[in-house]
Parts: structure tokens; sequence; C-alpha cells
DNA sequence: AATGTCTTTCAAAACGTTTTGAAGAGCAAT
DNA sequence: ATTGCTCTTCAAAACGTTTTGAAAGACATT
């Protein structure tokens, strides 16, 4: 059952019956009524592809997944999806996902969707410290909105956490806790939030006058093993830290390894600190101090951004940065400073 | 730049560049390649909306997200959602979602996905005893392939887990290690899985000589309050159960907490168990028993299931079960008799 | 020279909508 | 009777592809 077949029965033209149903005021309310209820009998659907193509716009928005994940389940990209999904669904866009491994079928992918028209707008998510997938859309002018800053002058719709001033404040509250010797196991240096992770993680050492030794600030692949083996090594050193700011919970359930295989009472003589707050990351031995970012929230903010930014708003104003929320559990604390025999 | 700019530019008509970019055979090889280095040249993407408006075929394969999860997170369809995508775009099949509350508008996303020829396919995860999105999609012999099986005659392509056989095994693993009195605490009664399992408790008990007891069978809501509740009114009966049967580690990890508030001792006087194996439930105090079931390995295989039904294979063919993976840790265990004082 | 057969190319139709530009119908004002 | 206006409807064009059916060109066979 098509337009034509509608209007046919309704001896109609095609041109009355696709306006009596899209609401439009030149066309009679009886004949109105007339149709739509015929649309309804018959059970028309409209095919969205002709409607797409002629309209010029498609009613969905793209995401590419990044198809190598870690072999750990990162719930990041998976919550951001619902978040988005939900919110788009109530305007009635579509979310059209695909998945690439990062590199130069990435940009494919992209290209795919954006120049193959397949969608009115990206998502773009864990931006990189210099992201080409970024460069290619701001170059095409083309609208969408990331989850991340990346380092570019030119303004585009994000929204991101405050990476800097989250690890800053983490920083300095293990300083304030007695530590001097502290240790960042961070992630990969490409992307933009390891980044900044470091400069907030820099300036609360510095802020407190403790010398910045890059020896303590490592990278770490995000998977426990990682965090275990990055860990082991710090704390294999002839001067251990005594805390350890982590990147990511995951990692940071690794290095809460490594330190009780070496017999490491934490807090007391060791904090390890995460950041995501997995759902494990309350159920750990001790339960893990970590950064929590609403992840679901932000899916639903992208996708509010992403309707400005279709109905018109400019993309310099639509530029968001949260504050990780502090989640104070077991894992930091004051040193125990015992009676040495 | 579209088809026929470029046909224009190469002095061709536009049927001929559409041939010798699809390869067709009556098309001279000088001229193909004259094409195809001009396409590459002036970045030709092709449309594709239009091809899929003219060809009948979108290239897409839907899937319909339940809008309102808990408010815990469950992995679930975020993990299925990888493993699709991953295989799909291999075929540079893209995965359209959306987000629907379960209700009468899920059919309606289901309207606009199918009969608005949004998709080629569609993808139904988690399946209910009833379910009318299956009968729907089967009455318009539309191709799918569900995650879960249903009760219907009818044959259609799925994946399922052996939820039967594996809470069967659990069952009689908890029998073997003595205990007598074991609750179910079961998910909600729609869902087909949970009356497999529940099927496959009560053959477990059955088998083992246990009278079935009606108020060991207990329907949670799947989140973590909801198994601290089920557990306490459970723990709280006069004789109480020595074993507690959870249909999610979300629910386990509830009856967990619920079971120390009352002072047991896990797993010497209550045994414990979950299933999903998530991250968290290797942490858990203490670490817990479960099921395990590869999500995102079922993801990749109900792509594979939606290629071979895109080809023509018949859904009959195309059925699978996999047994889940039982998953020991140290949250179930004989009964420690200890000598009453 | 006519016919047949490949090979290669093309103009036009088709997919199912929305949009454009025009016109018919009804009626009031001139 | 003409003009102008409003309300309602329509035929045709457009979106950018693929597919259809036909034809042009080259060459061999009769």
């Amino acid at each position: 059952m098509d337009l034509r077949e509608l209007a046919r029965r309704l001896d109609l033209s095609v041109t009355t019956v696709s306006r009596a149903l899209n609401g439009f005021p030149e066309v009679k309310e009886a004949t109105r009524r007339r149709v739509v209820e015929a649309a309804q009998e018959y059970g028309y659907v409209p095919n969205r592809l002709a409607r797409s193509l002629q309209k010029g716009r498609t009613e969905a928005v793209g995401i590419v997944l990044p198809a190598q994940f870690g072999h750990f389940t990162d719930p990041f990209f998976s919550e951001l999806l619902v978040g988005l999904g939900e919110r788009l669904h109530q305007d009635e866009l579509d979310l059209i996902v695909t998945a690439a491994p990062s590199g130069p079928e990435e940009i494919v992918a992209y290209r795919r969707m954006v120049e193959g028209r397949r969608v009115d707008a990206m998502v773009v998510g864990r931006t990189r410290r210099s992201d080409d997938r970024i460069a290619y859309l701001l170059d095409r002018g083309f609208p969408f909105v990331a989850h991340g800053r990346t380092e570019t002058d030119r303004a585009y719709a994000y929204l991101d956490m405050d990476h800097e001033q989250g690890f800053c404040d983490l920083g300095r509250r293990l300083i304030s806790q007695g530590h001097r010797c502290i240790a960042l196991i961070n992630g990969p240096d490409d992307l933009n939030l390891s980044h900044l992770r470091r400069s907030g993680f820099l300036r609360a050492m510095q802020a407190e006058g403790l010398a910045a030794d890059a020896a303590l600030v490592v990278t770490g692949d995000m998977t426990e093993q990682g965090g275990h083996d990055s860990a082991g090594r710090l704390l294999d050193r002839p001067v251990p830290p005594t805390a350890l700011v982590c990147a990511n919970d995951t990692m940071a359930v690794g290095a809460l390894r490594a330190a009780k295989q070496r017999g490491y009472d934490i807090p007391g003589r060791l904090s390890i600190t995460g950041y995501d707050d997995l759902q494990l990351s309350g159920y750990t031995e001790p339960p893990l101090t970590t950064l929590r970012q609403p992840i679901r929230k932000a899916g639903r903010c992208l996708a509010e951004m992403l309707l400005a930014l279709l109905s018109g708003a400019e993309p310099s104003g639509l530029q968001v940065l949260w504050m990780p929320e502090l989640i104070i559990r077991e894992s930091d604390g004051p040193l125990m400073t015992r009676s040495v025999a």
C-alpha cells in the first residue's frame, strides 16, 4: 500500500493525500479526516527512504563504534548508545550504528555515512588529542556533536568532563592526606582525556610544591592486566609511591590485585583511586574511591545538543563541561605511620 | 557530486557510469577504469537512500531497545549491539537502533521500521513467552532473528541459551552439595527465559525427589534491591532455604547483602548463585558462582544468521542452542553442619 | 548488400515520496 | 460580466539511484 494506491482508492490526488497526512492547512478538514481514516484502515505507513530522498533529510544520526574494544567490557559506548537512543526516539530520529577499527577504515565509515547522505548528523565519541574525524567533519561543515574535546581552534559542539579539574582535585585530596609520592597510571597518550588528566594531576603536584617526577606518570592500556603490571612496576621501585591514581576503575582493580600480592594494607600503606565508577567498584576489597561520569545522561545531553544543532543552533553555543563526581569509598586515606621495627 | 554530474564530466550516460561503478560486465574495461578514476578524483560517494529506494533493499538491520531499563545497568543489549555491529559491518550492513518502552508503543516502532521499509530484517532481543513482536514479524513474513525462543509452533531463526538445562544442572549441583530446601528468585514471568529457568529448576528438584514448594519460587524484578527484598522474605521464613538460586547476578548481589545483614556465613550456611557473570561478580564477597552466557559472541552469531537469512536460508535451519557455562566461585558449597550449642 | 551477432552505450522508466506552480470552484465586490 | 479573493485540489517535477528495453557500432557470415 503506497501513497498512489491510497490516493486511487480515495479518488484523490497523491498531492492531497500526502498533504492531508502531513497536516497541511490547505486541505479541507473533512477530506483530511477521510484520508487519515483510510490510511489507518489500509495500514498505510510511509516509505521513509522515499521521503528522506525527497526531503534531503534522513531523520537519522550516525555513530561509529570502535570495533576492537579491549577484551574487557567497557560500558562507555553501550551506555552512551542507550542515552542517545532514548532521547532521539522522542523526536522520531533513528540512530544508525556501525563499527570500525580506528585507523584508515574509520574515516571510510564516516564518509559512507556522511557523503552517502545516510544521516543528518554524527556523534563522535572518545575524542583524540588530534582527531581526524573531527577535522573531517569540520572541513565538510557537517553537523556533529562530540563527547570530548580535541586540540583545535575551530568551534564545535561538545560535551566533556572536566578531567583536568577532576584529577587535580583528586591529586590535592591525596596530598592533603599526607601523600608525597603519588603515581599516575594514565590512559593512552593519543586520547585527549588522558592528556587532560595528566595535566590536572601535574597541576595538583605543582600547586602543592611536589616536584614532578616523570617516572611516576606511566601509561597503561586500560585493562585489568595492564593496571596490574603498571602498578607492579611502580611498587617494585626502590622508593615506591604511596598512592596510585588510575585512569579507570578496571586498571585500579588490577592495581589493587598487584598491591595485595605484595602484602600492602589498603588504604593504610597505599591509596588507590580509579575513574568511571563501574558497577563492580562498590564491591572490590576495599571498595574503590573513584570519579564518576554520568554516561547515559551524557548520551541524552548529546542528543539534545544534536537536536538543537539540527534546528539551526550555533555549535559555539553548545559546549558543555561537567565535573566528574568524586565517589569516596575506602581505597584511599591518610598514611598509617606505624612505628618501624 | 552525483551520478549525473559525474556522467556529464565523463561525457557518458548515467547508465554506463552506474554500471561501471558496480562492476557490470557489459562495460568496456577502458571505460570502467576511466569512470572509477574520475569517481575517485571527484570524491563521488553514492547516495544510499536513492540506491535503496530503487533496489528495494536498505542494507540495514533494525533493533528496538527497551527504553525503560531498570535503574541498574544491564549490559545485555549493549554487548549484543557491539557483537552485531562488528559482524554486520563486514558485509556493509548498517544497524538501525531505536528505543521504545515495551507495550503498544513497541509494535509501533517495529511497524515504522518494517512497513516504512527502513530495514531488510530485524533482530528481536529478550523474547517473551507469548511475544507479539515475533507474531507480528511471522505474520508479515518479514525476515528476523531472535535472541531467545517463544511459545509458537511456527519456525523462525533463533539463538538461545539452554536455560532449562543450565538451571537444572545448577539445581542438581546444589542438591548434590546436600541442600534440600532451595529457593529460586526468578525473573519476570512473561519472559520466556524465566519460564525455562523455572522449569529446569523444578526438573532438578523432582529428579532428586524434592517436593516442589511453590512458596520457594518467587519473582524478582532483576534489580539489586529486588534481589535483596526477595531474599529477605525467603530468609525470614520459619524454615529458611539453605540455597538461593537467582535469575541474574544483580539480584544475587542483593541477596548476598540481605544474607549478610542476617549474619549468614556464605557458603557455610547459605549458598547463593547468579546468572550473567557480570564483571563485578568476581569481586563480590564471596565471589559469585554463576552461569555465563557469551553475549557479544551471540551478537556475532545472530548477525551470521541474519546474513544467511537474507541470502535465502530457511529459518527452520537456523536454530541454535548454547549451554551457559557454569562459573564456579565461592558463593556456593556444602552446608557446614556445625555442632549446635 | 543484407543479415546476424556481439559488444558497448544510451534514453527513459521506475522506486515512493514531497514540493512546485497552476488551476478549478465558489463567492463577494465592482 | 468582470475582477479579485479564498479555499481546495491537482498534474508534473524533483530527489539520485538502478533497471529496462532499445539502439548504435563493429565485425563476421551469408
